[in-house]
DNA sequence: CAGCGAATAT
DNA sequence: CATATTCGCT
């Protein structure tokens, strides 16, 4: 088999701009946040192409990731099936030669949890849905930019679960100040094929002594939250006049395996309330200064954004993260934040094509979201990530969480 | 039994 | 204090 280890690549990046797309002055000093989130997460990146797979070396490796390359669907099976402790994810070209066309990433999805991330030129919202069916946790149009690969690591971690749980989970009596190296405790599943909805079986041999008694702490997470919301616009917004969004279907609908009806009610609950806030903000906004303030608010998320960005209303079609509080209470919430930050989050390109198309099984999903934009509490986007300042502004824009972003009024209390 | 609002817990 | 869970009512 072929494997290569890169460590040392000698490709310019001047090429990798004419190759790969615009990649055009990708000036991604890979900010220190970048590097510090990805750095450690180790990557098994699968293309038949040796310019991809260098290029995309080169790219993985400029944000800290470590990289292993296969070149056929086999090798990086069996690299997978050895190495699956050092590996937190897998990236892989579709087209494979010794493989057709979702064989490795179903494969993978069979023999072990390590989430796949499919890249491909293919656009077409049939490819994509088959991938993402097929069990990817994210589906990447070629070409593949920087801001993919930035936020990468975000799917690294659902697999990466109980292992560093049960490893620290011993009593640490002692109050160590940990460095940052700790990961928070995600659990996520791949969907398999015949995916229902709930997955029984929790932990393997984990300590379940007080896990009936003690409910898992749910963490609403952007990506979570998306899923919500995504949910909540195919069903419809309110439960009350339509026959929509009861959490059941919500339930049904996410299809996140450890989610509860419980952790629904109570989401839709504070979601409601949400509403209800920015209902009567705008409504006393009205009376004084009615437009200038609303004009502001509606055009915010195109504002920041600019131009480049598509289309922030459709959320991610793909993964989740799922996570639970660990039972060490506080290491959780500081590292929460951080992902809050950058959370630009795979717009995969699923939304803005849905609409010429009557065969996308979420055709409704655009209808409906036409008439309901007005009325749900703004997506939930939080991070434009640095580099998207930097096409905008050409310069480097200094890290802060984003000021006007209304990603998180839903979150805080506004009366 | 499910949904929803309010009370309680973390 | 915010947010998740539990309770009680419909």
């Amino acid at each position: 088999m072929q494997i290569h280890h890169i460590s040392n690549i000698e490709v310019s990046v001047d090429q990798t701009a004419y190759a790969m797309n615009t990649g055009e002055v990708i000036t991604v000093e890979s900010s220190e946040f970048d590097t510090l989130l990805s750095a450690g997460v180790s990557i098994l990146l699968v293309d038949d192409d040796s310019i991809c797979l260098t290029i995309l070396s080169k790219m993985l490796l400029k944000f800290g990731y470590k990289v292993i390359t296969a070149k056929r669907g086999t090798d990086a099976l069996s690299i997978a099936r050895e190495r699956e402790d050092e590996l937190d994810l897998v990236l892989a070209e579709t087209h494979l030669p010794d493989m057709d066309k979702y064989e490795l990433l179903e494969t993978m999805g069979e023999m072990s949890t390590l989430p796949v991330v499919i890249m491909s030129a293919d656009d077409s919202e049939n490819d994509m849905l088959g991938g993402l069916f097929k069990g990817a946790a994210l589906y990447l149009v070629k070409p593949i930019t920087m801001n993919d690969i930035k936020n990468l690591w975000q799917f690294a971690f659902m697999k990466k679960t109980e292992r560093t749980v049960a490893a620290e989970d011993s009593s640490c009596i002692s109050s160590d100040h940990d460095t940052e190296n700790q990961i928070f405790t995600n659990t996520g599943r791949q969907s398999h094929q015949n995916g229902k909805r709930k997955e029984p079986k929790e932990m393997e041999e984990d300590n379940d002594d007080i896990s009936v008694l003690k409910k898992p702490k749910l963490i609403w997470t952007n990506g979570l939250h998306n899923r919500f919301l995504q949910a909540i616009r195919v069903l419809g917004i309110d439960g009350k006049v339509f026959q929509g969004a009861h959490p059941k279907k919500i339930l049904q609908h996410m299809n996140v395996p450890g989610l509860k009806k419980e952790n629904i009610s109570s989401h839709l609950q504070k979601y409601r309330l949400a509403l209800k806030r920015e209902q009567r903000i705008e409504k006393t906004m009205n009376r004084d200064y009615a437009e200038s303030h609303l004009a502001s608010y509606n055009s915010s998320t195109v504002d920041i954004q600019g131009d480049l960005y598509q289309n922030p209303e459709m959320q991610s079609l793909t993964s989740f993260q799922l996570e639970f509080g660990s039972h060490e209470p506080e290491n959780v919430s500081s590292c929460m934040s951080m992902p809050f930050l950058g959370y630009t989050n795979s717009l995969n390109h699923l939304g803005p094509n849905c609409n010429d198309s009557s065969s996308c099984k979420y055709g409704q999903l655009t209808l409906l979201g036409n008439q309901l934009d007005s009325t749900y509490p703004r997506s939930s986007f939080t991070g434009i990530s640095v580099s998207d300042s930097v096409t905008s502004n050409g310069k480097l824009a200094e890290f802060r969480p984003m000021v006007d972003s209304n990603g998180e009024d839903f979150l805080k209390g506004n009366k």
